[in-house]
DNA sequence: TATTGTTATACTCTATAACTATA
DNA sequence: TATAGTTATAGAGTATAACAATA
């Protein structure tokens, strides 16, 4: 190993605690979403589309999955009441999915849990400090349209 | 919806810049696995390897998954000739799993890459934001030791 | 021709349960 | 009896490819 790759594997702290925290953060929304019976995926969805309406293509645009997979996905979650498939005035090939009631009931309290199963990991940052993570952690976020982000 | 409820629903946003920066991170961490033919799980894997040897049961609880799960996942990684099973010297139905030297070189090469592709997450934080984010994530992170963790 | 969504198929990850060897 | 690891089996999530309907 020459000293040029010793300085490429050296650690960086800053990139070991984001991955640290997200592999935390996964955790805990996993086993909130495993708790109500729903994969991570199908939680993710059910945020998505709180407030809004998405066609198959667009879901799997911002889950990053083929519309193949979305397509069975939302076969599931329809099967069980979460989501429904709504015909798009304009364009009579695509459906636009929607929540249902209970849909929209189950999102909103697995996102109440997942605040409260969080916060006992930021619960001891002073007000200040909570704020300037946020705002941190903004920075560090893929900005809508800039183009980083597919 | 009382009054209460309401207050309930309240989003956090210190929760979703977590999880937002959470799903972004492992985005990246899928895409460099990717690239090298590895899970999300190998990865971790061979990263907990690099300085420890560990028996499938510390693994598994490591990971929080099963332990035929692990065994599974260390066959498969064993037949690509990154791991191997070493008798345990103190309890002989126990095996330990260390990295072999090609399975150390991966790991090597994957950690650096992972740090390229977050880097541009990063870089627009001056060198004084990024100890400070650095240290607000570990203050959110379980500590060792305290029970919180399994 | 191109696009939207679905279906058929196959592979990986994961868990549960039953098993063996050893403790 | 209890524990370490393996195996058999099954289910969910995912992708690829082929397809029908519509644009």
């Amino acid at each position: 190993m020459s000293s040029y790759a010793g300085a490429m594997e050296e650690a960086d702290p800053l990139t070991d605690a984001l991955v640290q925290s997200a592999f935390e953060t996964i955790a805990v929304l996993s086993r909130v979403s495993a708790e109500h019976d729903l994969s991570l995926t199908l939680v993710r969805v059910l945020g998505i589309l709180r407030d809004r309406r998405l066609r198959i293509s667009a879901l799997a645009g911002f889950l990053g999955l083929e519309r193949s997979t979305l397509s069975g996905l939302v076969d599931r979650a329809a099967r069980r009441g979460l989501v429904e498939r709504l015909p798009s005035a304009s364009d009579r090939r695509a459906v636009e999915i929607a929540l249902t009631a209970a849909g929209r009931q189950l999102a909103t309290s697995v996102a109440a849990e997942v605040r409260q199963a969080l916060a006992p990991h930021t619960a001891s940052l002073a007000p200040a400090d909570r704020r300037r993570l946020q705002q941190l952690l903004e920075r560090t976020l893929t900005q809508p349209g800039t183009g980083a982000a597919k």
